[in-house]
DNA sequence: AAAGGCTGCAACCGCTCCATA
DNA sequence: TTATGGAGCGGTTGCAGCCTT
């Protein structure tokens, strides 16, 4: 309890002392959440809140826990595998972002809906569609999912398509979820960690695949809104969303007339801002 | 250099579900 | 069966830091 009245030594008046605390946690709140977690452990989270002298509601004491203070949470970039796995578990699931997050370990429910929103809603923004409209699954199944896979596997060692494709589980073995590999799911192995990709979608991943037609179409031309990639001869990497990567990375507005032009060929009334 | 706009993320809010008395 | 409290979930907000003009 020292080590609360010490944080809140400034609070001027007995009244605001009793209310309850909002807003950024202090590391010294942390270090003694951490503290009293690590003896008590993480349940009872109301018990917690008042037990530990903290001024905050049990509430915020589980939310500071799961998505900052766990020790297994895992900060950083998202990275190719994870970017795929939200964007099929969310094709299957929706926005059950808890779900989702069991199938991407040390990551929080409330980073994957961020990540959502901040990214891949924006990109939706930028298609002038929305996220739930099939302009958009068809971009995100075709296009973008399937540029994730062959960039996972261009960085795995040296796995090939139908490396990847012999990594899909037999369905008839029984297993835990969500680790080891879930039935149905295949198991891509990158910097010391593994990802779960259910098999089914594997199948778009195929020489025959859209990602296939994508990449011969790189570097033609999208006509009627001034953008003319065909000057942009040698292109490098594709990013995370389809668009060139590198010193050649395509604008927001670029990866909208492309896609525009791949899935809306027939339409000229859409404009970009 | 300064101001305003934008982005990403941490945290809060309100609701639902579930266990228990 | 119903009331109550705790836990968990998805949606939303506030703000710090970055970017643009």
């Amino acid at each position: 309890m020292e080590d609360y009245e010490r944080i809140n030594s400034n609070s001027p008046t007995h009244e605001e002392d009793s209310d309850v605390r909002k807003g950024p946690w202090t590391e010294e709140e942390d270090a003694i959440l951490v503290n009293f977690v690590s003896i008590h452990g993480d349940a009872r989270w109301n018990h917690i809140a008042r037990s530990s002298g903290l001024k905050r509601t049990g509430k915020s004491c589980r939310l500071r826990w799961l998505n900052y203070l766990r020790p297994d949470v895992r900060r950083g970039n998202i990275t190719l595998e994870e970017q795929f796995m939200i964007l099929k578990l969310h094709s299957l699931w929706g926005n059950r972002w808890s779900k989702i997050a069991q199938y991407l370990p040390g990551r929080t429910d409330n980073e994957i809906k961020n990540y959502w929103r901040t990214r891949v809603q924006k990109q939706a923004k930028h298609l002038r569609c929305d996220v739930n409209s099939n302009l958009f699954k068809e971009t995100m199944r075709n296009v973008w999912m399937p540029r994730l896979v062959e960039r996972i596997n261009a960085q795995s060692l040296p796995t090939t398509c139908e490396q990847v494709e012999s990594m899909i589980t037999d369905p008839s073995q029984p297993v835990n979820e969500p680790s080891p590999v879930e039935p149905g799911f295949v198991q891509f192995s990158q910097n010391h960690h593994q990802q779960f990709v259910p098999a089914t979608e594997l199948s778009a991943t195929s020489s025959n695949s859209p990602a296939e037609t994508f990449s011969d179409v790189r570097g033609g031309v999208v006509n009627g809104s001034g953008y003319d990639p065909s000057g942009q001869t040698g292109f490098g990497e594709f990013n995370d969303w389809g668009c060139v990567g590198g010193d050649n990375m395509w604008t927001d507005e670029e990866s909208f007339w492309f896609l525009q032009d791949q899935f809306c060929p027939d339409t000229t009334s859409y404009s970009y801002n």
